[in-house]
DNA sequence: TATTGTTATACTCTATAACTATA
DNA sequence: TATAGTTATAGAGTATAACAATA
């Protein structure tokens, strides 16, 4: 279909031609550099309402699920419980969640959103949806579908397998 | 429609229903999560050769470009200069590179790979290649371009919005 | 004056051991 | 003895300012 040696029609990237062909033929290379290029953009995002990935992540599971156990919680986000400590300080001090003392448990605190926690995941939530849209626009739906199969099959691969 | 006395109900990690379907529909959070999960065999597979990502994404990079600079180097990795040169620091300690003066601009390095810094490239590349087959064997073709696809859309999306 | 490589530093994210108070 | 939450700490990864040598 194509004459092979007619195509001089090449990136003009950068300055040098410095390839990295090998680096792109990992898929976990171009995984990690999408990450971390969608990362700057939406810790932007986030930054407006003073929040980061995992306290985002802590309130929106908060939101949904009232009640939750700490220890639940940090099993659900995949963070270590001292770690989602410190993130729960901070939002327990802004008045946006509450810790209640689980009266069948007194070891436990049951995770509540405040009025002022709701409202703000609410927009911040929606920021986020944004933030996605600049890229998932850019997607057919064939092509979201394949990536949320693929991130799915990839993340089962590794989380079952017994980390 | 089983008897509830014979099993001694599921595992325990998923014990109350946890939803995260708020986040779940985020595909930046599936994103992370995937990521993660991935990151975890990964690290282990380098560790085998002593190497962590970028010290292994660098070593690539440099047999793949041989007299490289520093600066392009960071520049085509996408990291920053001061942790560029902690990490060649170690890989020329291990005699894995090489510095030579650039004679043309005696401020710059080029930057080489020694015979057992090529060795082993070769053989770490091939255990992550073999890493790399344990996900991409589930998905099929079209899952793999449709992924390849759509983090080179995400990638270019951010990355040439001018960080 | 600008650039290359460097040093020092700081901040985030993550991981682990060990403690307390309950169960 | 085991579990929930906590404290303290250490290790990576990453970001910026400022410097010396060179262009």
């Amino acid at each position: 279909m194509k004459p092979a040696t007619a195509l001089p029609a090449q990136k003009k990237t950068r300055a040098n031609d410095i390839s990295d062909s090998q680096l792109r033929g990992l898929f976990g290379y171009n995984l990690k550099r999408s990450f971390s290029a969608l990362q700057v953009d939406l810790l932007r995002v986030l930054d407006r309402f003073d929040l980061r990935m995992v306290p985002f992540s802590t309130l929106v599971m908060i939101v949904e699920n009232p009640g939750l156990r700490q220890s639940q919680l940090a099993d659900a986000l995949a963070i270590e419980r001292p770690n989602l400590v410190v993130v729960l300080d901070t939002l327990e001090r802004r008045e946006l969640i509450t810790r209640d003392r689980v009266p069948t448990d007194r070891r436990a605190y049951a995770l509540r959103a405040t009025l002022a926690g709701h409202q703000l995941c609410e927009k911040a939530y929606r920021a986020v949806q944004a933030h996605e849209a600049r890229y998932l626009n850019r997607l057919s739906t064939a092509e979201r579908e394949a990536l949320s199969s693929a991130l799915n099959k990839i993340r089962t691969t590794f989380e079952e397998a017994g980390e």
